[in-house]
DNA sequence: ATAATTTAATTAAACGTTTGTTTAATATCA
DNA sequence: TGATATTAAACAAACGTTTAATTAAATTAT
């Protein structure tokens, strides 16, 4: 009983960390200010968590539960082809980051600095994961003979890329897509189909078109 | 001479903050380290700039100068097609990242932060003017027939996402292209060749292959 | 079950630093 | 001499964190 509503708590100032270092960034987040946001006394955070920088890899390891190895599973599924799984791959990534954008703007944004840099590791190992089963999926796929010989990494990061250049600022979005004011990039699904469509054109032209196996069965 | 002095200290104030803020961030970087970085007192921030926010919108601006209009010319040259047009504008864009990366790393970190909404909309407007060049480059090609239907504006994406997710993080690089610590990104003539290479093959694939219209002329 | 006791949660206040900025005095140059 | 540049010192405000006192909850004893 104890247990459970100190675990509450924990988990508002928690959630509110995530919203605050998501649109402020670290450094630009006070503890005060997460602490009004949850509706604690700032105490509470050394309390709950021994410092500032504690709270923010407690965060950062709890949410990244949700990135871990969700792939790998995919890599040995012998019902699909390999394009197929490329597929899957970006639309898994999509609805990855439309469900929590500012969890990944808060990875990139402290990638992006030369500070904290074992908390520039932990995320770089948990990214890594992901990235490895796919590049086995498209290592395969070449292999196979049913994708063309392309630069593997790269191909990766131009899936991952455009997502999070199109999604890493609201305003940058809108203006790219000629959107007004009060278009949500977040919750738009046309948006969500928009990307998707496009990056399955991409890598079918990029993988699959003009190649001597024409295994591609038209997936999606 | 007077006002030749002068300017020297503001530049070298200028490009000090320009690299710590680059590196730390905004918030992360404090007046005294900027001026101690610069050998100078930190009174002399407020007293050339105003302040740490206004040395900061200087240092924009000031930076911005480089990245305006230079493909203005490029979209009306009719001596080089509408693929070789994008080859161009690829390595433009491959040359500016590898050759100020921390003022990239700023631009795009800014806009991801809620914070500083007019700044947000000054970069928004500086990167916007070159994304107007370069649909225009597309579209024409799309009308032209030389280039397949794509979706121009996330295809811009594309080439800019590829381009930023690799060397927004020495550390992820790194460990997506699997090389040693000692691997330097920004000074590696073999990986801009690889960034050019795959980004030509990719949009090579997207925008001209099994196309009606075969005017590509193998261009590069 | 109730009271006593121990443990945990919560608070307001204060801690010592660091923050960005200003001031007032001094140095440098035209 | 007069304007500009530069400095050390001080400013108030905000920072993350700690303390000590209090309230709430859980445990134990009666």
């Amino acid at each position: 009983m104890l247990l459970f509503k100190k675990m509450d708590k924990r988990e508002i100032i928690l959630s509110t960390a995530m919203k605050l270092f998501g649109q402020k960034g670290f450094e630009g987040t006070s503890v005060r200010e997460i602490a009004s946001g949850a509706g604690v006394n700032p105490a509470m955070i050394s309390y709950y968590f021994g410092s500032k920088e504690k709270l923010f890899e407690k965060l950062v390891e709890h949410k990244a539960a949700y990135l871990k190895g969700v792939f790998e599973e995919l890599v040995n599924n012998t019902s699909v082809t390999q394009i197929e799984k490329v597929f899957i791959v970006i639309d898994r990534y999509i609805e990855r980051m439309f469900h929590s954008p500012q969890f990944h703007h808060l990875l990139h944004r402290e990638l992006s600095l030369e500070r904290r840099p074992q908390m520039k590791n932990a995320i770089s190992e948990i990214l890594l994961r992901n990235f490895v089963s796919v590049r086995k999926i498209i290592q395969d796929g070449i292999d196979s003979g049913e994708f063309r010989v392309v630069d593997t990494e790269l191909t990766i990061a131009s899936i991952l890329g455009t997502i999070n250049h199109l999604l890493s600022s609201e305003i940058m979005c809108r203006k790219i897509l000629q959107k007004s004011k009060d278009f949500n990039p977040y919750q738009s699904k046309k948006l969500k189909d928009r990307i998707s469509d496009h990056l399955k054109q991409l890598m079918r032209a990029h993988l699959l078109e003009n190649s001597l196996h024409k295994k591609n069965k038209q997936a999606f």
